[in-house]
DNA sequence: GGGCTATTTCGCCAAATAGCGAAATAATGC
DNA sequence: GCATTATTTCGCTATTTGGCGAAATAGCCC
């Protein structure tokens, strides 16, 4: 396979862990694995301004991890990659030392 | 569970993820999944100066992510969190539409 | 169209990150 | 102890990130 692609598909990769690198957009994350939420639902939920949690949701979706779909008056958003929640549950797991079996993948 | 050591569990999880989001340590963390590297393997594997890839190393075993052991002159490094492949894995089975069985968590 | 509400974009500043090369550290062999 | 080799730490600079509030945009209702 060319080099140059690897790189990219690398790129691409690395974009999704940093847009995850941050607790605002891990809680963000979280939120949404309980159901689509609007994003007033998501600035109570993390405590930051309207524009900064904005700014966090942009970044999660350029990644490809939630997707939006406006609805009148409001956005709402929702996960596109579940298993980034069954992850974070298998880091937790590791940290705690607990045997876990990884849920299905996404794709 | 209490709020505040919520937000401390995610804040060590979103250093997991901000560890990963850089694609010269995506690229330490696929080359050890081949078994152990000295570091001058990773310099060779990476293609950046010896300081910036001894930095990246600190970050990804700040994380707990790696963990490295010397002997004699070299320094060895190694995977201590192999779900982190899986996951990858995962992730670009999601890209392309594939269906995976996720692997085994490292729990 | 005008006013209201939800959300995003912009401009700013402070702090963090990523690269480099030089200097410091550590283990080995003479 | 001194030279050599492998690696890390330091000091520097350029770039990116993350917060904010103000302004811009978009949909709805009158």
């Amino acid at each position: 396979m060319n080099a140059l692609l690897k790189d990219l598909q690398r790129q691409q990769r690395a974009d999704v862990f940093k847009a995850l690198g941050h607790p605002a957009r891990l809680q963000i994350v979280e939120t949404l694995a309980g159901g689509e939420r609007c994003v007033c639902e998501l600035v109570d939920a993390v405590g930051f301004g309207w524009s900064t949690v904005s700014r966090h949701l942009a970044v999660l979706k350029a990644a490809g991890i939630i997707d939006d779909e406006k609805r009148g008056l409001q956005v709402f958003y929702r996960l596109t990659l579940p298993c980034v929640v069954s992850f974070t549950e298998c880091l937790e797991a590791a940290r705690s030392g607990k045997q876990v079996v990884m849920r299905r993948c996404c794709g």
